[in-house]
DNA sequence: CTAGGGTTAG
């Protein structure tokens, strides 16, 4: 609105050369002096009661300017009382027969948010000016009624006022609001009948406008048309391409305005880190950096929360630390980022040590705002519980529920999702569902949240009965919604379900099968032995099949003693020149127990050819606001460690009821691959969970993330551990939830290495 | 008019 405030007062004051309706340009005070009121003139709080009480008495005319003057105040300040104060003085000199006054006292009110005074001054003008409809529209537009703007434009047709381009350019705004595509073309065609789709202004609002509605092209082509593009229309355009995620294109637009001279401003340049972060490419990222050197946008704030998390998201943690360091204003968007980037930077490492550094990290960064001052947003909170359900930190889960609470914010979706998914991945469905039925609105995602979590716990008629609900309430599944769903059925081994929702799925909602639907239907048809079945699935498939799919078809064949298929698969796996870790594991394992020695030796090379790492294996375990973790080490050393020693006696008490030791790969040592095949008692999750059976209080559930899938010895020993404790043990490897209860299995034992 | 944080996936 600066430049219709602006345009309005050049108006006015032209128009203040040829009819003066008020006194002169000075105005004589009680002193006899003269004080001239220019726009630029500020006042203090002080002056600016002096200014109005020299007038009160209302016995003097005044000049226009001096209430632009303190108006244009109460306009920068957003104050709403001095702007009644100001208004009440105007209704006593008369000025509020002035149109112009008027109108900009309608442009403030909309500023300080208040549209229905604006509203009601606007309706008691005697007359109406273009200027005045055009700062209610846009007023209505800004503050979130943009219905209301567009009506207005209607009325205003409809008193016969003619709308000028800028008018036209408030409307397409109140459209962009809107997201609505098919109003925005009513006013496009409009647009074009008046000739002013060249016009600078109107381009730029339906540059915005189509990049809103996710319609790339056109708003280019919008772009395009605009015969004096400013920095505006460049801004517009190159992040109409950012948020479209079409980055490539953003920065070779940006380009582009660089090399016709167009100066960038801070907008443009955070749009362009920011896409340069989104692409991961830190490289032209850090010339756009010398840029906003160059220009002097070094030290804005948001220019440096897009610097920071440019760094961040490409996992330069030191060099962000050091901007956050560097920054002497930080605002909770520079927090958000820390933390933000911190969570994004866990999934990144999610099979390393860091990635729990950078759990405890954020979760410090978040301690650290709290005692900062600064109120945190939805943002934060999502952020930080998603961290907490990484780290299956339940206890700081919860007392972030209860801060959640306390702030107002439990009734926002987005952060009741992330509550409903830390208390899934905690393994505590009962607090996951308590949680989703406080919710009043329900949306896909959190719907899916809920049939994932019944589903993972192997609670699958809840699962269904969740997404039966969820059809029932309109609300539309998605491909992520039918993971969920179809595990559920493969879970509990319902077959016809399965096939049923696999089809419903595409004929019904259109959604077409990833990798994701593929990979549980095969995983379904092994779970019930039905090897043949699931071969033809794989091979009726409309896509290749990748190197998971494979590896669940292997794990199948291994648990029901069809090797002559496992080792056909294996070598359509192999084809594929697999690329994880644990694909080769499962390879090796299965060789190895049938004593293909050339062919473990064979996969061995392989591994080597291909580059692929050590399996590297951690287990967390949160207690009281602190992780520790845990590696799987060789059986020489723990031994002189008390957890070592801890986990013998446990072990040894597991053998007296029945538990025997099976053996497994374990990957430690290349140098020692003779020795990799013997049984190893020291799993990093056996240390972590004989770690929490000593650490936490008798009644309390013990929850151990790890980084890798659980192997079938692990699987079983925990069993017995669950009955020789009596305590509930919740394990979260790579791919599913694990709770023992009594010597059961929540996942229905069929996982990882079996 | 234009920018900077977030949720779901056996």
């Amino acid at each position: 609105m600066a430049s219709f405030s602006s345009t309005a007062v050049t108006a006015t004051l032209k128009l203040h050369e040829h009819s003066r309706k008020y006194s002169p340009s000075s105005y004589p005070t009680e002193k006899g002096q003269s004080i001239s009121f220019q726009k630029s003139q500020r006042f203090t709080n002080l002056d600016f009661r002096e200014a109005l009480s020299l007038t009160r008495e209302g016995t003097q005319e005044v000049e226009q300017s001096f209430y632009f003057s303190l108006l244009q105040q109460c306009k920068d300040e957003c104050s709403y009382s001095d702007t009644q104060i100001v208004h009440g003085h105007a209704m006593k000199t008369g000025a509020h027969e002035d149109v112009y006054v008027m109108s900009f006292l309608v442009e403030v009110y909309v500023k300080c948010g208040n549209m229905d005074d604006a509203r009601k001054l606007f309706d008691n003008m005697p007359r109406r000016n273009v200027f005045a409809w055009t700062t209610l529209i846009a007023g209505y537009a800004q503050n979130s009624l943009p219905k209301h703007g567009i009506l207005v434009f209607h009325e205003m047709l409809h008193a016969g006022s003619y709308p000028s381009a800028y008018t036209l350019a408030v409307v397409l705004n109140a459209c962009a609001s809107l997201y609505s595509l098919k109003l925005g073309d009513q006013f496009h065609a409009y647009i074009i009948k008046y000739h002013v789709e060249f016009d600078t202004n109107v381009g730029n609002a339906l540059c915005s406008l189509y990049s809103k509605c996710g319609k790339l092209e056109y708003a280019l082509k919008a772009f395009r048309r605009i015969r004096e593009k400013n920095v505006v229309s460049w801004t517009s355009a190159v992040s109409a391409c950012g948020d479209n995620g079409a980055a490539v294109k953003g920065l070779k637009l940006f380009l582009e305005m660089i090399s016709e001279n167009i100066e960038p401003n801070e907008f443009t340049l955070t749009s362009v880190l920011s896409q340069c972060s989104g692409i991961q490419s830190l490289q032209f990222g850090t010339q756009v950096r010398t840029l906003c050197v160059k220009f002097g946008y070094e030290s804005n704030l948001h220019v440096r929360n897009s610097l920071l998390s440019l760094h961040i998201k490409n996992g330069c943690i030191g060099e962000a630390q050091r901007l956050f360091n560097g920054m002497d204003d930080v605002n909770l968007v520079t927090w958000n980022a820390m933390i933000a980037g911190h969570a994004q930077m866990m999934e990144l490492t999610k099979d390393n040590l860091s990635s729990r550094e950078n759990g405890s990290e954020a979760l410090k960064f978040f301690s650290k705002l709290n005692r900062s001052g600064i109120k945190p947003d939805l943002y934060t909170f999502s952020s930080v519980l998603t961290i907490c359900s990484r780290i299956m930190a339940l206890e700081q889960g919860e007392q972030i529920h209860a801060q959640i609470m306390k702030a107002g914010f439990l009734s926002d979706v987005i952060v009741g999702s992330s509550l409903v998914n830390m208390y899934n991945k905690c393994g505590s469905i009962e607090r996951a569902t308590k949680a989703f039925l406080e919710m009043s609105t329900r949306t896909m995602i959190l719907w899916t949240s809920m049939i994932t979590g019944f589903s993972q716990h192997g609670m699958s008629q809840q699962a269904l009965h969740g997404f039966e609900d969820m059809r029932l309430t309109r609300v539309k599944p998605n491909a992520v919604t039918f993971v969920g769903v179809l595990a559920a059925c493969s879970h509990a081994g319902m077959l016809n379900q399965a096939l049923n929702y696999f089809e419903i799925m595409q004929k019904k909602y259109r959604i077409t099968p990833v990798m994701d639907h593929y990979e549980i239907m095969v995983d379904m048809f092994v779970r019930l032995g039905k090897l043949e079945q699931a071969l033809n699935f794989i091979k009726k498939m409309n896509c290749v099949p990748t190197e998971s799919i494979w590896s669940i078809f292997i794990a199948g064949c291994r648990n029901h003693g069809n090797l002559e298929l496992g080792f056909y698969a294996a070598e359509q796996l192999l084809s594929l020149k697999p690329k994880d870790t644990e694909t080769y594991v499962l390879l090796l394992n299965m060789y190895n127990s049938a004593g293909r020695f050339e062919d473990v030796s064979r996969v061995r090379k392989m591994m080597k050819e291909e580059k692929v790492g050590k399996l590297k294996d951690w287990s967390w375990i949160s207690i009281k606001n602190k992780v520790y973790s845990f590696e799987t080490t060789d059986k020489t050393h723990p031994e002189s460690s008390v957890i070592g020693k801890s986990l013998e006696d446990l072990v040894a008490k597991a053998k007296s009821v029945g538990y025997e030791m099976l053996e497994s790969v374990e990957i430690l040592d290349e140098e020692e691959e003779e020795k990799t095949f013997s049984p190893t008692i020291y799993h990093s999750e056996k240390l972590a969970i004989t770690f929490g059976l000593e650490n936490l209080p008798s009644s309390c559930p013990v929850r151990v993330v790890k980084s890798t899938l659980l192997c079938r010895d692990s699987h079983n020993f925990i069993k017995y551990v669950s009955t020789l404790s009596g305590r509930e043990i919740i394990v979260r490897d790579s791919k599913r939830l694990h709770k023992f209860v009594n010597g059961k299995c929540s996942c229905g034992n069929f996982c990882g290495f079996l």
